[in-house]
RNA sequence: GGAGGGGUGGCAGAGUGGUCUAAUGCACUGGUCUUGAAAACCAGAGUACUGCAAGGUACCGAGGGUUCGAAUCCCUCCCCCUCCGCCA
């Protein structure tokens, strides 16, 4: 969420930056909202806390009256403290049904628009801003992943479907295979960098808050009983490992990576895009995270992007970048890249990464700080993360863009080493 | 799942209703001393909010309650430890 500082030291910059969202006047009202309950709650805080003042300074003129065995006088006192008591009562109700309505404000107000992000409202308006490889130009009529897949026994949908429900497939023998070399092959690139990580995949409430899943996104996550999250992203356990903490200036950044499958509702979806596995309940994924100084999170957002194109290079797939125009760009995000692989049966772009900048909109949700080198305040620190990669897609565009009329396929070298059974 | 014991500052740890405005030790920062260091001594130091400021208010796992007054008593929840049971 934004802060309140920020909102009530410069509404004007706030509003602008959310109406390049094309938010609605009705959001324009909730800055406005936040303003006025922030004065309320101010006002009402002072008030309280010199009436707290001057009980506590008679609660221990009590305790001495007592102590000297001036026990009408200290009586004397406890009946006038009744006033002072119900006035607190009623200050500290004030505040904090004004905190609990700032609170669900500031919840429900996106995150500023970085100056670089082009404007715009629809997919349509996003900007190509790096492409690379050529779309393989086939002397036969492709086949979709699925049909291909079919033909080798790679992924079996309709056991899948049986067993679990539809986005549940099974992957078989060299597919599965397939499917754990990538995921090797992601992690071991990963590793030079970052930190492996294998997180929880369950998570709790404060968790799924923390990085904004609740309350924005709450519709595409499963919730199982005793109140646990199965994880839509590995980003939430990682972004979240450092929640309440704060960390010395010199531990940044922070790199954290992670395979994980990732569960998602996926609502109201149906028709051609979600058949095969464009669009699943269940899929895996490698996700890095970085925790970095405020200063440095346009240059990391950088890095990772590119951390992930040369990803996508090695396994020589033709993609394009698109950095998101301000209506496209998450609630959460400042700025946002997305990369997305042609694909050959399908004869369209397959989005397989989102490279994000947070800035401190989840951390200060989630309460992660740094304490600055040169002494002061702890400062919240910059949260950013990227899918380096998400993986059906990929085995997808693999199997689409690297097909033979006879419906062989080949796979790049890169994955040579980490396939062998088959 | 059953029984018991716990949760106090960066760490250890005292405190069981009223100078707790939280002792003490270790670690940390500054200073004195020293050629330099160590030791010793002195001083300082948490987080959040609020206030122009001086300052104030809150925080002893979390949330409620009792009381003029709660780290301390009561209730609910969370977490940790020990033993037993179950289990890959």
């Amino acid at each position: 969420m934004l802060g309140v500082e920020l909102i009530r030291s410069n509404p004007n910059a706030v509003i602008e930056s959310l109406s390049r969202r094309g938010s609605s006047s009705e959001t324009i009202e909730l800055i406005h909202q936040v303003i006025d309950q922030d004065q309320t709650r101010r006002e009402a805080l002072t008030l309280q806390q010199t009436r707290q003042q001057s009980l506590n300074t008679e609660s221990r003129s009590i305790a001495e009256l007592m102590r000297d065995g001036k026990k009408e006088k200290a009586q004397m006192v406890i009946e006038r403290q009744k006033t002072l008591k119900s006035e607190i009562r009623d200050l500290t109700q004030k505040i904090a049904a004004a905190e609990d309505s700032l609170t669900q404000l500031l919840l429900s107000i996106p995150n500023m628009v970085h100056p670089s992000v082009p404007d715009g409202r629809t997919e349509s308006e996003n900007v190509v801003v790096y492409s690379h490889g050529e779309q393989p130009t086939l002397e036969f009529e492709p086949l979709p992943h699925w049909e291909i897949a079919k033909l080798h026994s790679l992924i079996d949908f309709e056991r899948g479907a049986k067993v679990a429900g539809a986005g549940f497939p099974f992957y078989i023998g060299a597919g599965a295979q397939l499917h754990r070399a990538l995921i090797h092959f992601f992690i071991d690139s990963a590793l030079p960098e970052y930190t492996e990580i294998r997180p929880p995949l369950f998570v709790n409430s404060d968790s799924a808050k923390g990085t904004g899943q609740l309350p924005d996104k709450e519709g595409q996550m499963y919730l199982v009983d005793d109140g646990f999250y199965p994880i839509p992203t590995a980003e939430v356990p990682l972004t979240n490992y450092y929640r309440d903490e704060i960390l010395s200036e010199s531990d940044l950044p922070i790199k954290l990576c992670a395979h994980s499958p990732c569960w998602r509702r996926e609502a109201g979806s149906y028709g051609a895009h979600v058949r095969g596995l464009n669009r699943l309940h269940q899929f895996d994924k490698v996700e890095i995270v970085q925790l970095t100084h405020p200063n440095h999170s346009y240059e990391v957002l950088d890095q990772m992007r590119k951390h992930s194109e040369d990803l996508l290079q090695a396994l020589e797939l033709p993609y394009r970048c698109l950095l998101m125009c301000a209506g496209e760009l998450g609630f959460n995000q400042t700025k946002q890249y997305d990369l997305e692989v042609w694909s050959a049966g399908q004869k369209r772009w397959l989005e397989v990464s989102s490279i994000s900048n947070f800035t401190d909109y989840q951390a200060r949700r989630m309460n992660i700080r740094f304490r600055p080198e040169q002494g002061g305040k702890p400062q919240l620190l910059h949260t950013l993360n990227g899918s380096a990669l998400a993986l059906p897609r990929v085995v997808a565009a693999l199997l689409e863009n690297n097909q033979n009329e006879d419906g062989s396929y080949e796979l790049p070298s890169i994955l040579t080493p980490y396939l062998h059974s088959y």
